[in-house]
DNA sequence: CTGAAAGCGCTTACAG
DNA sequence: CTGAAAGCGCTTACAG
């Protein structure tokens, strides 16, 4: 229905300048008559009129579109993460321009001028990698938020869960449970919050008693997280003094490792009982032998739209931490 | 670096006139002299031109934009549909909105009114289900591709693979096992997709001396194919004649059942082999017991992107069916 | 081969 | 309380 209804349409209609439509449709209802207001909402209604984004944003310079820029949409707890930001835009009035990066930083770099060019009015980097545009991005005066990762190249709105709190409560149910050799599982070249994760782990553990050095750590290469935990286990289970709890920072590095153990023969979760963070709702189905801790990725669109339009209301940006649970 | 510089900016610097760069920049090279188009080449690139999308979109009445609307993210499948469209679009110069229609009629009818108000150059319905929006749509003139369920509403072009022919291969390959007791799940709610596997497998069945009557039908109700798994094949293992060969027209569907099979201690894939169709990568890791149907997700971004460039230079729409295989 | 001018739909000082 | 006018950046007949 709306295609050829401009201002001008309704103007027309109503009997008033285009201005004065102009006005109320953006809410400057109270410099206008209540009548004028009545006669414009009619018209407006009776012809279907619908503002045209390309002329608010050549006049404005910025558009309602948000860009989402995500290292891999094939991660599941990603395309969550995706999902709930899609409808928390979409009900703040935001579209959403979504972007696969590939954790490659040339091409998030490609994406950032691309779309400054289309002027969006926010930027969310779900897993941001280092990069030159990055940086430059930050001084561009577009919001931007952080989630999962935190900017690796700046300060910056950061959503996300508290990484090292969650690798801590994983060492405290290791403990608690009796085990007695742990070993994380984590990829070699971690962003942030794998780094936080494996820290509060065995910072946690140390404090318990158990030496740094007693910890076994398995590493693995490259973006895919399946592949880093079938890699990263392999040393693990060819040891003679198997670890009998194994933390993996993600899910998709618990499935990896699973695979791994099949191989070798290793029960889990006996002997060696297995733990991820992430918390991904299709573990009950296809590992039910996993426990996890269960990040809300479900609300960090919410929390990702409100830090954005905080920092567009000139509040300083906060970190939005939200809470994990063992589930 | 570009924000301020205009088609003015660039005019000046090669002073030459507006029209001209205009032309230039859009490939209107031969009613220039190479001389002028060399020097606003030049002057392009050294003030790093790039045309405002806002200005182009309101003199053209249309975008770069093309929107994917997808009935459900959090489905493997559909995410690496929207990953691989996103890649294809960008490499073709557009860029990708991507909305979750959560397969509800009237979500999908709000997000074709928004796309149309922000004047998409493309819509790409992954999934569609029946609106009165949609049969709308097909007359707006906008280019539209129907990708895995075909147009519940019409003719339109569709991206797929043969589903009969796909459903007949499974039934092909139970036979040639010995196969006694066959069966399928699939979801009651079906798309034309669902229902042409099931057909594709019990015609093939028929034609091979197993009666339709005799294939073991499981059907589940709602959005999350795990659950459809789930409930769809509960009926099939209470039974005594259980049987020793399904179909599941989807992996999730696969996984769900696979649960159920957990739970009443049935062993896949002996005593009951189960085969998929999808063949997504995650199978390899998580469901090694799996034998599927792969269907190629990969390419699928590039056949779209094809198919709506076919349509814009008014071809007329044939399908594009891609080849799948088992592996 | 090139440029001046109109107009796409919107917002916003400015004048009244 | 309301409107005329300018201008955001672009494209495209039209004139020369």
């Amino acid at each position: 229905m709306p295609a050829d209804v401009s201002l001008a349409t309704v103007a027309a209609q109503a009997g008033v300048s285009v201005s004065t439509v102009s006005r109320i449709v953006n809410g400057e209802t109270r410099r206008a008559s209540p009548a004028t207001v009545q006669r414009v909402r009619d018209a407006i209604e009776a012809v279907g009129y619908r503002p045209n984004p390309a002329g608010r944003a050549l006049r404005r310079g910025e558009t309602q579109l948000v860009a989402v820029l995500a290292a891999n949409l094939d991660n599941p707890a990603m395309a969550t993460i995706a999902s709930s930001t899609e409808a928390a835009l979409r009900e703040a009035g935001y579209v959403m321009i979504l972007c696969d990066t590939h954790d490659r930083p040339e091409l998030q770099d490609e994406y950032l001028a691309a779309m400054r060019v289309q002027r969006v009015g926010g930027l969310v980097m779900i897993a941001a990698v280092a990069s030159p545009g990055l940086a430059e991005m930050a001084g561009a005066g577009v919001p931007m938020v952080f989630v999962t990762r935190r900017n690796p190249v700046g300060p910056g709105l950061f959503v996300g869960i508290d990484d090292r709190a969650a690798g801590a409560a994983v060492a405290d149910r290791f403990v608690a449970a009796g085990c007695r050799r742990p070993a994380v599982v984590f990829p070699r070249r971690g962003s942030s919050a794998s780094r936080d994760r494996v820290a509060g782990f065995v910072d946690r553990l140390a404090a318990l008693g158990v030496a740094s050095e007693a910890v076994l750590r398995g590493e693995g290469d490259g973006l895919s997280h399946l592949q880093v935990g079938y890699d990263g286990s392999a040393a693990l289970f060819e040891r003679a003094d198997r670890p009998d709890a194994v933390l993996c920072v993600s899910d998709q590095i618990a499935y990896g490792l699973a695979r791994r153990a099949r191989e070798a023969g290793i029960g889990i979760p006996d002997p060696c009982c297995v733990v991820s963070i992430d918390g991904t709702p299709l573990n009950q189905w296809v590992a039910p032998w996993l426990a996890s801790v269960r990040i809300p990725y479900p609300v960090y669109g919410a929390e990702i739209v409100a830090g954005l339009e905080a920092i567009r209301r000139g509040e300083a940006p906060a970190e939005r931490l939200l809470p994990f649970a063992f589930g």
